[in-house]
DNA sequence: ATAAATTAAATCGTGCACGATTTAATTGCT
DNA sequence: AGCAATTAAATCGTGCACGATTTAATTTAT
């Protein structure tokens, strides 16, 4: 053992190598995601959206009207999480949300003329982060390809466990 | 146009192409880090831990004694997010929060006995997510060499924009 | 020496995430 | 028809995230 100061020396000594924060996958994917929504929340804040609201006006953009469990198929959320989401961007003038007169159960979401309008705003807005993240486009093809491989085993391994 | 029934027809043929999630990068980011934090739950609930938590408690193994700052330089959190996260760390006996006697703005972070035996119980959950979200070991290799890159860009950026 | 500037935590408010439960409507089964 | 199982949203509770502000200690520049 060295003469070493370092008052952290025995517990740094025996840290497990695969316990360190930079030999883990996880946490740049942790990080990096916090990093990506702040990233966005400037462009975001504009038009008084959060990121989560962002992705579900894109979900909407593409296909509506869709049922809430819809939109959370395509986002990866579930009603806990969206009502609330749905009920501010419904008190923002964005959306509407409406039972379903086939089906009282679900409720239907819709675009309001406000909400599709808002698409205009935000075509520039992947552009404009692209090029201030200072992107290589051969890069983030590659890493979107790799995490678009990831997702369907890692949506496998959580149903899996649950 | 063709004779399309679908009502959404209108909506989904003007979708700019950008816009459309599947072109994003951002939203694949965003599902998995989400996916393998639901990933890790199940290991981590044995031990009463968040993921949050996990990640801070990594951070202190490997250098404890730190400083709230200490650890969010490291965690990308700040004090805000940590002051909380760390009270809660210390009712459960795993770390002690004192404040520095040369500097008494400073609150210093120490590991409880129990908090470092915990560590044991920790090294083989990288090991067995890896297994059970059945991760490829170059395409696992190669993401984390993609995001560690990418992560000094966007650091850049989000101080940039504020 | 002291006032201004800086730094470190804590606090506050809002909005996700998500496990778990509840409520209500529909479907399936006899 | 009628009851159990299923499905869709909503609700509830806890714990992040994070912008903004506050409090208090230290540093700096007069």
């Amino acid at each position: 053992m060295p003469d070493s100061v370092d008052p952290d020396f025995a517990v740094a000594e025996s840290m497990p190598e695969q316990l360190r924060l930079q030999n883990q996958l996880c946490f740049p994917l942790y990080a990096a995601s916090r990093l990506v929504t702040r990233l966005y929340q400037p462009q975001l804040d504009r038009l008084g959206l959060t990121y989560p609201q962002y992705v579900v006006l894109m979900i909407l953009w593409e296909s509506a009207p869709l049922t809430v469990n819809e939109i959370g198929q395509r986002a990866m959320l579930s009603s806990n999480t969206l009502t609330p989401l749905l009920k501010r961007l419904e008190a923002q003038g964005l959306v509407s949300r409406q039972r379903d007169s086939a089906d009282e159960r679900r409720v239907v979401i819709s675009l309001t003329e406000q909400g599709l309008a808002l698409r205009g705003e935000c075509e520039c807005i992947p552009q404009t982060l692209f090029e201030q993240a200072g992107l290589n486009v051969e890069e983030a093809l590659e890493l979107k390809r790799l995490l678009d491989a990831l997702l369907p085993g890692l949506e496998r391994a959580v149903e899996g466990t649950a």
